[in-house]
DNA sequence: CGCGTACATAGCC
DNA sequence: GGCTATGTACGCG
């Protein structure tokens, strides 16, 4: 049986869902709704201190998985988009080797929103999209993470 | 193994 | 600003 425990953030613009089990971190989720904080722990702890400015690296333990270019792609997030810094589809793409296209469908498909910084990858012409979930707003939570690190 | 589906783009007018 | 072309991964039978 598996059963996923959840944790919750508040943050300025709505809540965050964490979902673990067996302690590690299996998915992220955003939500509008302004829901009581809930857990203490070293995910909570960490995502609490990323919002506040004091952290820059988030490294809890996860687990994830999908196809091999996906992973890829989501590590090479990880590894060379630091906090701070942006990059587009495009390069995105060029990095990994593969058409921009599919670093969207990367992202959409990406179930650590946050760990993986997803919303540091912007469009070209803007600041591009994103699917947090399905939250209508999801585009202004890409706003407010990238105003947590003083971009845009 | 082959086909259908989905994608948060880039580029040109 | 809006429209079009486009490649690739994934999942299923």
């Amino acid at each position: 049986m598996e059963r996923y425990q959840i944790s919750v953030v508040k943050c300025e613009i709505g809540s965050i869902l964490i979902y673990t089990s067996s302690n590690v971190c299996r998915k992220i989720e955003f939500t509008d709704e302004f829901l009581p904080s809930m857990g203490d722990n070293i995910f909570t702890k960490q995502i609490n201190e990323y919002l506040e400015g004091k952290r820059k690296i988030l490294d809890f333990p996860v687990a994830y998985s999908s196809g091999p270019v996906f992973t890829k792609v989501w590590n090479y997030l990880r590894e060379n988009v630091k906090y701070g810094t942006i990059i587009t589809y495009g390069e995105l793409a060029n990095a990994c080797g593969i058409n921009p296209r599919v670093v969207g469908y990367a992202m959409a498909f990406n179930p650590l929103p946050i760990y993986i910084p997803c919303h540091r990858v912007v469009s070209k012409k803007g600041i591009g999209g994103f699917t947090g979930s399905k939250i209508e707003n999801a585009i202004k939570w890409k706003k407010y993470l990238l105003s947590l690190e003083g971009l845009f």
